[in-house]
DNA sequence: GGCAATTTAATTGTATACAATACTCTGGAA
DNA sequence: TTCCAGAGTATTGTATACAATTAAATTGCC
């Protein structure tokens, strides 16, 4: 163990990214305070205008989480008027996500308070473009890591 | 408001962290499962490890988080054994933390296992440099937007 | 020296995350 | 038809986050 380096917080990416997530977190927050809404709201009633309705299954694969975390959203955007949570008809096991008339209405409203706080970010679009495709690295070799460490679990198993 | 293009969750550089710092907080919980480690308690032990000890509010300042979120953390950690909560001598408002023995004992082990998970990722120092620069605007961003909507507010309230 | 303003932690309340479990429903196999 | 494996959602339990408040200690200012 003596050849081991030394882990400094300021040179960690994963820190700089957990940093900035928070920020965002913060930022949308506060952009959004008009409408009431949190950045996980935010960013569930971004893809439920793309296209809505969705059951809960179908809107976490887009968002990458679980009902554990959706339902009780979901009730929350209900309950603030935002959505409707409709059992599936022809499929009981599903619970359809539809929107409201208020959030229909009030999308364009969101849409442009959220354009225009993205301006005062003054980041090009090939900014943005380059770093999100550096990110879709990131996560694709951490998807890799923890498939590999995955089947290395199943081969411990078989010892 | 027929001048307001969509916000396609795909395009959002947010989202793109946000699920980004998702997969690195998934990817140190199963690397530190040996140590029963979250990944907030291991950056809080990575800054501990720097410079124990330190008051609560210097370890606040360092992972950006507040009382509010480091000492129900630091109770787990002390329950645990990697750390202890004195109440300093010269002014009783401070909490010190301290490493135990076992915390000191054990840095090497964990210094050594983050590595060779990170030897995973596959990226060159240069890479991990040039995204975190990039981090640093974004977020430098982040705070100056923030601070000019405060300022924004303020102006507000003497209108 | 005495007291208001500040500083520091802890607490409270709300909202995520996510693993694990429970429960219901569906479709297919025997 | 019955039974059961699997799918879809909800629930439970644990751990963050963070705003707002509380409580205690200290500092600064008169």
């Amino acid at each position: 163990m003596a050849d081991v380096n030394p882990v400094l917080l300021d040179e960690q990416l994963c820190f700089s990214i957990y940093s900035a997530s928070k920020k965002f977190n913060h930022f949308y927050q506060s952009a959004l305070a008009p409408f009431g809404l949190t950045y996980p709201q935010y960013i569930a009633m971004l893809v439920l205008w793309e296209k809505a309705p969705l059951t809960v299954h179908q809107l976490g694969e887009r968002l990458e989480l679980d009902s554990g975390t959706l339902t009780p959203l979901l009730k929350r955007l209900e309950k603030q008027g935002w959505v409707s949570r409709v059992r599936s008809q022809t499929d009981e096991r599903q619970v359809l996500i539809h929107l409201t008339e208020m959030a229909t209405t009030k999308r364009d409203e969101v849409y442009s308070r959220i354009g225009q706080c993205q301006t005062l970010l003054g980041m090009s679009t090939e900014e943005i473009d380059s770093m999100m495709s550096e990110l879709v690295t990131v996560k694709e070799q951490l998807d890799t890591v923890s498939h590999k460490r995955l089947i290395a679990k199943e081969v411990d198993k078989t010892n």
